[in-house]
DNA sequence: GATGAATGAGATTTCATTCAT
DNA sequence: AATGAATGAAATCTCATTCAT
């Protein structure tokens, strides 16, 4: 298994990932076959081989690749204040979903509950409430924020409300923004439950 | 398709869809082969298309089925207080889901996010959101529930709630009940946030 | 096997009959099941095997039905002379097939060729070259008729030409009539081979 | 489908096409099994749908073959004497519906009666008749033919008989060859119509 | 007269995988 | 690096038929 190291190979390689994430969202993952996977990267079945060991190996590369987006982007705010990094996760969140299109958030949530291929990795896919609760866990340590509850129930809070809210915003036939639709209720819940 | 229609018929078709779901449970959806599930109720394979039109067709009757049994339950504490309905709608949802087992609430939320096929009927499902958000105009109405939000408003993030505990619970490795996963923090929130 | 004795029985019959026509004709002999039969003429599974022995039985059936009608043709013609039976029987077969419409025909003709069940009943459909050999055998020894060639090869050469034409009138984009398209040359054939 | 590119896929591909026409012939088309034309060509199943993608697909690749053989051969000829060409189209036509079998022939005139999918396909399977009336124009101008009748009316005997001669050879039980049903009869029509 | 339950044999199709080139 | 050949196990689905009611 030293595929994928020329230019050549890098590309097929991204070519079949590329292809796989595709059908994964609009198929459900354990609905992808790699026959398929492979007719829509144009690649043959062989081919494949060529660069996965099987194709739950597939799996792996992909959470890998979305792992390192998210942490990325979490770099970037370290520095910033808790309300503001608060503010700046969910707005990120909703920019993104906003910019991948109801249909494929509408793939990306469904595919959470959807039947996996028996282990939860895919679990990584989501890191986000665990960043959530340790920024609300910094606010509650430097005073800001409120400790009635624990952070990680404010989390969940916050958390259910994106994900409700991204499920209304699919449903809805208007064009309005997600962010339009969802951001003065997440500020009420802020400013209800979270800030001091 | 003219099946079912005797008491006989109808109790073997009970006994297919309860194999399903067993399995499904026990298994995951998309790894439950209709050979098993035919094997598992005792009936030939020819049977099984006496009942179902294919192999998701049974799915589609699972879901269906889930559809009715929420309708009869709503009418059915018509005369409760809203407090007092708004617990009752919420455990019910609950012991519901923990009664179906993981996989197939599993299903039935992704769905929400991935019609199978397009058609509404699975939009069904949910009708819960708008019978919570009346229990709470009523709370209002009579008093007992705070109006500093909206009754819609709150309606959504208790929905939100059992949305992403339920999310939770279908991905924990343990056997923990979903209710006390999520009960007392659904119990905080109505306190803090729905009761006057 | 006493059935089709009532009034409701034959009507069931008849139903059952007309509706494994139907599909035989759009489908092909060999193509048509049971099943499809039986979904057609909205009858259980079981309901086929009170009238018939097998899937096989009906097409006796049907044979017979069809025979009887042609024969009973015959006879109203019995009485004419050659070259007026000569005519009626193509004419016959012309207003037959425009009445029958082109999709039927086309379904009718094309179902002579397609592989049968095995036995070689459809043959019984078609005992319109035997009449018209024996039409044209009764004119030459008349002496209305040549005898140039014999009188099984005009009637074939007839016979090829209805086939011939009638797949060009069912090609056919207008909606010339088949009688239009092919009378002339039917008639030209008549004088130039057959009549003295 | 990228099947049948090596040289090894060419063959294995036409040994499974070879065992289907065989098998076909010996036992109709609508009997003859996958798993039987399997076993025959001495793949696995999973052979098969390497290169077809149904049980049906195989047969139109059967259509096409015929197709492209049959233009092939009329470029052949094309430099005979317009009796000469009459002769060799007829005859090619009758050795070539002998090489096939009964099965396969009948499926592909039943063809054009039914089209399996409406395609036009197999419309481009008989432009023979055109070809045939091109070189009864060219011997009436050049005088060997008569011109009695026109060139289109005469070529449409020819082939009404080679068609009605193929249907009588189908259903003939005996293994008279097509050529001893058809050919005298088709000589003295070209005598007695065509020729001078 | 009619239905629907039930079957089992056999048909088609899918799919992950291995291998030679 | 990439392909296409080939597989075999297992999955889905079809169908004619029997039977009790």
């Amino acid at each position: 298994m030293n595929a994928g190291k020329t230019p050549k190979g890098v590309k097929t390689k991204d070519r079949i990932v590329e292809s796989a994430i595709k059908l994964m969202n609009a198929k459900g993952i354990a609905r992808t076959t790699l026959v398929e996977v492979c007719a829509a990267s144009g690649v043959a079945q062989g081919t494949f081989y060529h660069y996965f060991k099987s194709i739950n190996d597939i799996l792996y590369e992909i959470l890998r690749i979305e792992g390192e987006e998210l942490l990325f982007f979490y770099e970037i705010i370290i520095d910033n204040s808790p309300l503001e990094k608060l503010n700046k996760v969910l707005n990120f969140q909703m920019d993104y979903y906003e910019k991948k299109g109801k249909a494929v958030v509408a793939q990306i949530l469904g595919n959470e509950f959807i039947p996996l291929q028996g282990d939860s990795l895919i679990e990584k896919l989501l890191p986000i409430r665990a960043f959530v609760s340790g920024i609300i866990s910094e606010g509650q340590e430097t005073g800001v924020f409120s400790d009635r509850n624990s952070a990680e129930k404010d989390s969940i809070v916050l958390m259910a409300l994106i994900l409700t809210y991204s499920y209304m915003w699919i449903r809805d036939k208007t064009d309005n923004p997600l962010k339009e639709i969802a951001g003065s209720h997440i500020n009420d819940i802020i400013e209800q439950l979270i800030l001091k």
